[in-house]
RNA sequence: GGAGGGAUACCCAAGAGGCUAAAGGGGGCAGACUGUAAAUCUGUUAGCGACGCUUUCGAAGGUUCGAAUCCUUCUCCCUCCA
């Protein structure tokens, strides 16, 4: 091992970066990139801009985290820069309407939470965080012409977003025009080697490539991962569509979301979330189309890796007993919450409504009328009820209490 | 600056004076089924101690026995022309 030359040992640094990537701008500049650092023995500055919108990391997040981690486990320096000044335009990536903006008080707490939840992948040691507001807050009007001459409307309206927006009629606030100009000049100011994003990032990196071009600085590297789709399996996940996992939630919530994700998703997840190897992937893969292999087994599996990842292994077989016993035993399990009650002889909507099992009464009259309300385990059509110590009530199936 | 068009529930989208708490689709929730909070099918999807009442069709006024629908003003958006 000791006789490599540095092609090689580049060469091997390229096939693990290679691996989940969805696209490498210009992949011969990686390799060459590679070969560079390794023989001035200085490490890439791997960059990763964050806007501060959602405060909650999840594991759509964390599929770009995790090929940050293995940059820093192959010795390079990551930088991450928590977009406080561009958070307050919105980035128009993928979105079919202009983003709010943000105020101060919501960034500052957005990235204090960032924060926490991305060194559960992230090694803290070799991350180095920015703030953009450092070098954005001090541009005057002259410095902020000279960037936006860099680029043309022709091509600012060659983006995908934008196209669509300005053909259906949507509205495209100017300002959003300087995103992906702000977002690349974060790029000249840290000197990034390479920038990774989603796919839905091609266009600001490549900006970021010609603007340090423009700069005369030596252009980065665009490096793409999947967007991951969420639990619904269509739609990518976001904590706006309600598809998503985070990486805050609870093991048993975590356990529930990873089984609700359908069946096709399953070898995705396995490949993007966790590290199980690819071999043991493929073996699935082929066992589940052979009918050897349930899926709900599979996802069993991977829903245990992802807690464990999060959380810990005890906890995410607690969370795999507690499923087992409410969804295939369909028995009640033992730490559900407890509701102390003063009146026995309650309105069962009301009751529901006010200790938000349901939302409204109404809401509690259609639970009843549609038989998803259970007493001790039988189904229960009355809309009255006289409450007993230990009585277990069940809403649909997942919702209890028990009355102490 | 001028001329047109638009805003409907969580989202998309019908409706053009009473039959509209508002079609249809998506999403959500629930039931059945099972292999699971998967797939499929079915139901349901403003609030209220409720065969009634209260709020809801961009906002505020007005016409009318009666308005999402007609009128006025305002806000926001789009298109074309400058």
């Amino acid at each position: 091992m000791d006789k490599l030359t540095i092609k090689d040992q580049a060469r091997m640094q390229m096939e693990q970066i290679e691996r989940g990537a969805v696209e490498i701008l210009p992949r011969d500049d990686m390799l060459k990139k590679l070969e560079k650092s390794l023989r001035d023995q200085k490490p890439l500055r791997i960059k990763l801009g964050l806007d501060p919108t959602a405060p909650d990391i999840h594991l759509g997040h964390t599929v770009v985290l995790n090929k940050l981690r293995q940059f820093q486990d192959l010795g390079h320096e990551v930088h991450l820069i928590i977009g406080d000044f561009t958070g307050r335009i919105g980035d128009p990536s993928g979105k079919s309407e202009t983003r709010k903006q943000l105020s101060e008080e919501e960034i500052i707490e957005n990235a204090r939470t960032y924060q926490e939840q991305i060194f559960k992948v992230l090694d803290k040691d070799k991350t180095m965080m920015h703030f953009n507001s450092e070098w954005l807050m001090t541009m005057n009007m002259i410095d902020v012409l000279k960037l936006a001459g860099k680029y043309t409307v022709a091509r600012m309206m060659e983006r995908d977003d934008f196209e669509k927006r300005y053909k259906e009629g949507l509205p495209i606030g100017v300002h959003e025009f300087m995103y992906p100009l702000m977002q690349g000049f974060d790029s000249v100011a840290l000197q990034a080697d390479v920038e990774l994003g989603g796919t839905d990032q091609k266009f600001n990196l490549l900006v970021g490539r010609h603007l340090l071009k423009e700069y005369g600085f030596e252009p980065q590297v665009a490096l793409m991962m999947p967007i991951l789709e969420g639990t619904d399996g269509v739609q990518k996940m976001s904590k706006s569509l309600g598809n998503y996992i985070g990486v805050n939630d609870e093991p048993y919530e975590m356990f529930g979301k990873t089984m609700s994700i359908t069946d096709s998703l399953i070898c995705r997840y396995f490949e993007l979330l966790t590290r199980v190897p690819a071999a043991e992937i493929e073996t699935m893969k082929n066992q589940m189309a052979a009918g050897e292999l349930n899926p709900r087994d599979a996802k069993i599996r991977l829903a245990v890796e992802i807690i464990t990842t999060f959380h810990n292994a005890e906890l995410a077989v607690q969370a795999m007993n507690r499923f087992k016993l409410v969804y295939s035993d369909r028995d009640i399990p033992a730490d559900i919450p407890e509701i102390k009650v003063s009146e026995k002889d309650v309105w069962l909507p009301k009751f529901l409504s006010e200790h938000n099992i349901v939302d409204t009464t109404s809401e509690g009259r259609r639970m009843i009328k549609q038989g998803a309300v259970k007493v001790n385990g039988e189904k229960y059509v009355l809309e009255d009820v006289h409450l007993e110590t230990n009585m277990v009530i069940q809403v649909g199936k997942r919702r209890f209490v028990r009355i102490i």
